[in-house]
DNA sequence: GATATTTCTCATATTGACATGATGAAAGGG
DNA sequence: CCCTTTCATCATGTCAATATGAGAAATATC
């Protein structure tokens, strides 16, 4: 359904808007509390900020802090960091490109479908999925 | 949003519905009409075959026949047989794993989000993406 | 039963997502 | 100014999805 990047993004996403205490939190402490792996996650976090999602800040002190509002914040725009949501290329019945001013048959159903599978990744918030939970993180040890 | 076979797998189905003139079509017809690989393309209807979704049939005028009516056949089950719905995993707040007896803090949240997703694909049958076809192939000149 | 056709199956390349490791650049504390 | 902490960037390795190729098994026609 996700690329495994998209939902290691999504994962810290959600972690930094849990711990919106102020201060930052880096990368080593995202990864290792969402027990994914370092390096990986350093890197798709700054792939979030050159997306604008998060701010990196370096320096003692220094870590990744969440810049829109939880409840501003769609899954929506988060995964599409990661995957393309457009699909180009050939149409669903036959060789040839497919588009909305030449569409083949199917292109209009299929165009529905996809956006419906698509609307509830950008209705749905980080607040949304964060509704039932307490706004605190667990203290580690 | 869906692998590149389960989309071959997808677009060979309704090849396969739109040319339900009782005659079988061959992989490599199939592969053709659709211009995707014919090695691959072969391979694919042989895992739709084993799901029971297409029925293969060798010698001369053998080829490949859909099963199932196209208003009874949803987009789901032709996914499904390539893109596994379900992952199994940690949840999404966290490392540890994640269910509905011992769920995280977004379980619910994030398992309606993903019905959401997945419910399209389920109420879609191949009938509803040909609705606005003709149910005649044109003639390859 | 010989032959052509076509699916079925195995073996092997290629490619991009996923992951790891090392180094450079910025920022705070002494 | 030096050292530590941390993000930013580059180089490389791993592996599953994708793709290609060749041969074996089955079936219709003659």
């Amino acid at each position: 359904m996700l690329s495994q990047t998209a939902e290691y993004a999504l994962r810290a996403a959600l972690y930094l808007a849990r711990s919106s205490d102020g201060r930052p939190a880096t990368a080593e402490t995202i990864a290792g509390a969402l027990a994914a792996p370092p390096n990986y996650m350093a890197k798709t976090l700054h792939a979030l900020a050159k997306a604008g999602i998060v701010e990196g800040m370096r320096g003692p002190h220094g870590g990744f802090r969440l810049v829109p509002s939880p409840s501003e914040l769609s899954v929506a725009r988060i995964v599409e960091t990661f995957d393309e949501p457009v699909r180009r290329g050939p149409c669903l019945l036959g060789g040839r490109e497919c588009d909305a001013a030449n569409p083949c048959g199917a292109h209009f159903r299929w165009l529905g479908l996809r956006r419906a599978m698509h609307a509830p990744l950008a209705s749905t918030t980080l607040a949304d999925l964060l509704a039932d939970v307490a706004m605190e993180l667990p203290e580690a040890g």
